[in-house]
DNA sequence: TCAAAAAAGTTAAACGATTTAGCTTTTTAA
DNA sequence: TTAAAAAGCTAAATCGTTTAACTTTTTTGA
């Protein structure tokens, strides 16, 4: 039996489509007698209401919201950090009867979807740059989050002050440092920069990082050459252990070892202590994030604790809530054990 | 400057409406000069394809999936069971353009997507049993993975025989066992069986897993009795914590602990290691699923690895390939060192 | 009591495409 | 040379709603 449309029921029921219609939408325009009475009839007659293929279309409205997030959902899916930030889009969307459509930042265009979401949220900078000139040249709403669109309202916490301040906490004039980034320079591996050009995202969180961590060095009367800077392509397990091995190998080994986020952080704890390495002793190690494993290793990581969350939370908010304005969130420093 | 339509095109170009959807979707329509033609022309003037809240209408096809979890996302989202299962199934999406709504199994209703998603992903039983009625009762295609609904193509591994085989590793006559379970009562909180009635979720795979427990037991020669098995709500950390407190401080305390999944038994063995019980010695304990976690324990955890990309990926895979099989995975017998 | 205002419904034109059937024109086959 | 087949394109119907504009009925207030 082929699906009941709002026409059929017009016509079951003697009266125009538009009142059907508005019996489901604009209770205002129809007496509420008629109303209960169209309603039931539908309910018998199994009518669902309107189909909201056709309601997209004639409203422009889908109720879905669509997630970009920085990389391929592979990648980001299990990520820590990202999953609780979707877990906090998705508590707000929720409670706005939203859906939440999943985009992959390393996609090649938003096409496919841009004609029928009512809007973006922008999780990072999108691994393919295309991604961000076309999110500003349609005209529905974006949210971004740990990174900047011109003209479009940005959720961030400081990232720059924070990661001045961990460092800060970690230095003492004299030390070895090296330092684990996050894509700071476009390469599909693990590696040092050496000569390697920065890479220049627009207002990228981790060169905002690097920033802070270069001016608390400054302060302290410490130069990092930038072949003791890494740079990881992903906030990955398998490229945090690689990295891990390499710096701890590498002589004369720092013993202050700076990492962009907790993942790499705890995966060169483990591995120093693995090879008995002496933590905060010979090594001091501070993180970034504030993921829950990372208060549950002994010693337990120093880090700058940031709540995704509130972060997912926030960006949901603000983006169905059609303003334009900008929140910078605020982040707290957790000192531990890594850092003595 | 309104978005250019298919129509705005044709006029534009001088062809009819009917020769540029060909151009798009249907190159075999028309002549290879006159599509290029077509296409340039486009692009020059900023077309940039036909809209696709229309094409979803129209061509009753929107490309987008919904992946149905079981509880709200809040929970789902994080969990690193469910989260390597979207990954799976976000993979096989992406190499066939497909896109990916996450939909929450304690959501009131489908009604809100199905008349525009291409089909469904069920990832066990959901919350809300309406919707296991409305998913069967309607016309697209659905997979289920680790529930089943009846004539639909359903993946799963064995789980009362995994159970069997992982607790008849763990057995020894005389042992006094306690079982961690989930969702097996309908309660929202943590509690013993006793006398309250098992749930009645058709063919739930946790009412599986506690059958092949039950078997085993019997062939070694135990009993237990329902308030030495416990029902959490759902597979979380603040449950499992909580659940094990308890069963820890009752009296006499068990020596074998099976729990229904790796979570509950990380949290039982972090909880057991605290109160100085000597595990294996004291006390065995066996998991469920095979999280990448439990590997890195001290001591490493006894589980059943199943893996949950793969299933994702099949789960999406027999959804795109409109097959009406079932699946039944392989699993994996980790006897880990909890065991002894 | 009566004009004006408000309420309740209806009509018909969008929304922006796809697709079938049919009409020309060109190519092929005999 | 001509009939048949193929190619290329168009007109018009359709997908299932929403909504602006309009008509008719009812209510209101002076």
């Amino acid at each position: 039996m082929k699906k009941l449309t709002l026409k059929d029921v017009a016509k079951e029921l003697g009266v125009s489509t538009a009142t059907i219609s508005n019996a489901f939408n604009r209770p205002d325009q129809l007496s509420a007698s008629k109303r209960t009475e169209i309603l039931d009839a539908c309910k018998k007659i199994g009518y669902t209401g309107p189909n909201r293929a056709a309601q997209i279309l004639r409203k422009g409205q889908s109720n879905i919201v669509a997630l970009i997030l920085a990389d391929s959902l592979d990648y980001m899916v299990t990520d820590p950090v990202a999953s609780t930030f979707i877990q906090g889009v998705s508590r707000v969307l929720r409670e706005n009867n939203k859906h939440l459509l999943l985009y992959a930042g390393d996609s090649e265009s938003i096409a496919d979807v841009v004609d029928f979401v009512d809007g973006f949220i922008c999780y990072g900078a999108p691994r393919n740059p295309a991604l961000s000139q076309q999110l500003n040249q349609q005209s529905k709403p974006v949210v971004t989050v740990d990174f900047n669109l011109e003209g479009r309202p940005a959720i961030n916490i400081d990232n720059e002050k924070a990661s001045y301040e961990i460092a800060k906490a970690a230095l003492t004039p004299g030390d070895h440092v090296a330092i684990l980034g996050l894509r700071l320079i476009d390469s599909p591996s693990t590696c040092r920069i050496y000569d390697n050009p920065l890479l220049n995202v627009e207002s990228s969180i981790t060169h905002r990082r690097l920033d802070g961590y270069c001016e608390a060095l400054k302060e302290v009367g410490i130069t990092v050459d930038s072949d003791w800077i890494w740079s990881l392509p992903e906030n990955d397990v398998v490229y945090a252990v690689q990295a891990a091995k390499e710096v701890l190998n590498s002589q004369p080994r720092p013993n202050v070892i700076l990492c962009m986020s907790d993942i790499i952080a705890l995966e060169l704890l483990q591995c120093a202590m693995s090879m008995g390495i002496d933590v905060p002793g010979e090594l001091k190690i501070t993180g970034f994030d504030g993921i829950e494993e990372a208060s549950r290793t002994r010693p337990y990581l120093s880090t700058v604790c940031q709540s995704s969350v509130e972060k997912g939370m926030q960006a949901a908010s603000l983006l169905l809530s059609g303003e334009n304005r900008s929140l910078s969130l605020s982040y707290e420093l957790k000192l531990g054990e890594t850092i003595g």
